[in-house]
DNA sequence: ACAATATTTAGATACTTGTATAAATATCTC
DNA sequence: GAGATATTTATACAAGTATCTAAATATTGT
């Protein structure tokens, strides 16, 4: 399991963005929209998610479009099952 | 879900210390001793993560002995399974 | 090629954090 | 109560990080 992974989980702005991402994906510009801080700061923590491998970015025409990466997110639900879920876990 | 949560995950040492707790409690020495910095240290990483919620404490004699809380990694586990698990995680 | 739009990258700064050493607290034994 | 052991708390510092502004890069349209 990646550092770098939890890590970017670290941070609320960045878990937002994950959030978002679930309904649809979106461009840098509309996610940055929903965020008060600097557009620059947004494209920062896009660079965090893209290097952990939790999210995927595509240029399309001037926009780039951000998706999520489901797939390490069950590596995550893995992770934390195998090791700690217990009993809970597996009626959830 | 709070954020103390996810800061607490992040740091390596922190996961190895709730990895080694999953097998059995431990007090803080035998903690320690699995790590090559500060006694000091480890208790700091300790008090992240009792913080957090992720384990608790229970004095017993002249040592501390801590064990893993598990209510809290079910907590963790339903948060990623309800908004990012997708299909995978059901039968996983 | 130029201007406009979208996004990232670079450089700076304030804040947070992981670690260390030293001091403090708690318990046990004599 | 003094000394030994176990652990935490206090203080300091280097490294990491979230944010900002400004500059750079990429694409589109005229």
């Amino acid at each position: 399991m990646d550092d770098s992974l939890f890590r970017a989980l670290a941070d609320p702005t960045r878990r937002k963005i994950l959030e978002l991402l679930t309904e649809r994906t979106l461009t840098a510009g509309e996610i940055a929209e929903q965020f008060p801080i600097a557009f620059a700061s947004v494209s920062h923590h896009l660079g965090v998610l893209k290097a952990a491998d939790l999210v995927a970015a595509e240029r399309e025409g001037q926009f780039i479009r951000y998706r999520l990466n489901t797939t390490v997110f069950q590596e995550v639900v893995r992770y934390f099952m195998t090791r700690f879920g217990g009993e809970g876990a597996k009626h959830a």
